[in-house]
DNA sequence: CCTATCTCAGACAGACTGAAATAT
DNA sequence: CATATTTCAGTCTGTCTGAGATAG
């Protein structure tokens, strides 16, 4: 074994600053032509990381009033990237979800998934077969840090 | 084989998931203590990834006026994320880069990397290579695309 | 004189608030 | 009556532009 530990970790990580900056080339696009404010874009991803939420809810994770709140949550309806539905609970609420179009907007700004899933889609059996066996060893310890 | 070609594409990309969603959770609260604006962030991804730049060429990127050009690196300098530096071929010129400050706030934003390094130095050795062997032939064909 | 940047004045949009109105 | 949200002034901050000043 040629290779120290502590190189190999560098190597890992310099492979994802490479694959990181190759999407990034291609998302950098998206960051530009975005017609968003940042208070829409934190709206943006809270309700995509925290799901279907009511607009109190909303206010109160951004740290607003719940006029502002809900008038972020009326930008991204117009702008097509959010919609209101009926609380079915309790008709007093309004629940707010992002559509297709601003999963896809959340994705490319920042989980870039779909470019990974084409990458993943190109390598050939046996490099698929250690990259899943580093990504469960590496999904099970970043759960691990999740619960600490 | 139990497992289908398919099936284990689709676990890798949970698992890129999952680990996304970890980082998030922990980055989440950069992106809501962030004092910055839009196009102030825009700024600081540009000089990120494209190095340091003068003014007219950040205007350039961003579509904009040089006068909002250098009145944006302004508000990152004041910030203490960009710092102005003279160019030492033509004296006019003003170049700016991020300050280690706002190569961190990058990182944390949008790269994530410190954190993924953290996750990866907790696998053991034979996670590790296997990983390495898939980041490798995952980050040959990032190249690939990005050349076409 | 030319070029790169800064300064200044002013228009404009969006965030934000608190109070009143509305709906359940 | 209590709660969730919307509507309605009104203030404030930041973007952006274009003209003129400054430096090389």
């Amino acid at each position: 074994m040629t290779h120290t530990r502590a190189e190999l970790e560098r190597e890992a990580v310099a492979h994802f600053k490479t694959i990181g900056r190759a999407l990034k080339t291609t998302a950098g696009q998206a960051w530009m032509e975005m017609d968003l404010t940042l208070p829409q874009l934190r709206t943006l991803l809270i309700l995509a990381e925290a799901g279907p939420l009511v607009i109190g809810q909303i206010a109160q994770r951004l740290g607003i009033g719940l006029s502002t709140g809900g008038h972020l949550v009326d930008r991204l309806v117009q702008a097509g990237l959010a919609e209101r539905t009926e609380d079915t609970e309790d008709r007093r609420r309004t629940l707010a979800r992002l559509t297709p179009t601003g999963e896809d907007l959340y994705a490319q700004l920042l989980s870039r998934i779909q470019q990974v899933q084409a990458l993943i889609q190109k390598l050939d059996d046996d490099d698929l077969a250690a990259l899943l066996q580093g990504l469960r060893a590496l999904s099970r310890v970043a759960e691990q840090e999740r619960c600490m």
